[in-house]
DNA sequence: CGGCCACTTGAAAACCTTCAACCTATGTGG
DNA sequence: CCACATAGGTTGAAGGTTTTCAAGTGGCCG
């Protein structure tokens, strides 16, 4: 339904808001964001489980704004594996844009919420700047974008290499402040191309090694060395 | 040493010309680009070995014109990873303009033609859109952006991918035709997160298996499955 | 020629997966 | 409130794959 888009129907779109006006607009766009920079729609909130997006529907940007979501794609033999994560701040089915369709199903894997970004006629005409700017360097910033740099390293060193960069990309007061994964074991494993098995006993060896402290999805980075 | 380019559009002092102007755009840019959206500069060729980047110098960005990059990081402990391949049509450093400097050095795999884009202050203010939405468009469609799609596949499975991947990459003139991988088995590995053994194992499986045709480092794809 | 580098091959060791069983929480219905 | 079902998690042992180590080949260039 993009009927009348040509036409800025800012008030009569239900809560289509400036993201300079949103309180956590940090958490999305970084420091201060100018008014009338970015808008975007607050989508309602996904309960765990929810899926925002299906593989090969058709493109739709969002920017998460709590919560995580999980990206994974079903391969041709029917298997589905785990490509990847989005938190806070992070953007979901930009490459929708590039492909005509979305690349990857998405996932709530705890309860999240995200914001609709409406991109002006992507593809074709002008723009004002701004806007694409900033998603410019989003997408510049996006994670896995360079070849998973866990490839080639054993197990332990996958695991801890994910929780480490899990702990970075979410937004935590303090590095020594546990969090919990919202992922599964299995998971994990399907994102670090390892058995569920697997990941257990990475994280046993983590464990042990003091390395961090897991208990449940619960997990703290800990241990005298980095 | 292009000063024989034929450019009816001399307006800037260095080699900086409309890329609409350039008989490869269709290569870079696709159908149709029209005038005036994306001026670019043609970098002196790299020789096969040449770097055009080094991780952790400054930002800037390069669209592949020609030949093939190979994109390496250097890891804490000293050892050096391959993380990426750049052909024709991709970007090359994008990231920078997200960390500030480069995340990664880039060296030419075979010899290769660069074109340095311009930026318009990407950062801050406005810009008139056109380039900046096809570099949006661009990064989207990065290859890499969703985590390793070979992940968890067995070596014979990884290597077969990544050789299809590359042969979709590459404009080659018809599936079957034979082409020249310009990595070594040690970077293929490095880039699956296999040893060069097991490299050169896979592709002989691949081999008997009539899944392609190896003689060195030329590969034809081939087999009557895919 | 000699050196170097990429590539290849074989065998043993290390690692990871698989399979199977069991455990622990959580939620549901009786 | 308990019994049961379910999903996720954990553990052990066997088997397969990959890595490592070692040795050898072939091409290219000073």
């Amino acid at each position: 339904m993009n009927t009348s888009e040509r036409t800025r129907n800012r008030s009569s779109a239900q809560s289509e808001t400036d993201c300079a006006a949103c309180p956590s607009n940090r958490r999305c766009w970084g420091e201060a964001l100018p008014a009338e920079t970015v808008h975007a729609r607050r989508e309602p909130p996904l309960e765990r489980g929810a899926r925002l997006l299906e593989q090969g529907s058709s493109a739709a940007l969002y920017i998460v704004s709590s919560g995580c979501l999980v990206l994974r794609v079903s391969q041709p033999d029917g298997a589905q594996r785990v490509v990847g994560l989005r938190l806070p701040g992070e953007l979901v089915g930009l490459e929708s844009y590039a492909h005509g369709k979305q690349m990857y199903t998405a996932q709530a894997a705890s309860p999240s919420t995200v914001c609709r970004l409406h991109l002006p006629a992507l593809g074709e005409g002008a723009t004002r700047g701004g806007l694409l700017e900033r998603l410019l360097l989003k997408s510049a910033a996006q994670p896995d974008r360079a070849s998973a740099p866990w490839a080639g390293l054993p197990a332990v060193e996958r695991v801890a290499a994910f929780i480490e960069n899990y702990s970075q990309r979410a937004h935590l007061p303090a590095r020594e402040d546990p969090f919990k994964l919202p992922l599964t074991r299995a998971d994990i494993g399907s994102y670090l191309g390892l058995a569920p098995e697997t990941v257990v006993r990475a994280l046993g060896h983590l464990s042990q090694a003091q390395r961090l402290a897991v208990r449940g999805r619960t997990v703290r980075l800990g241990g005298p060395t980095r």
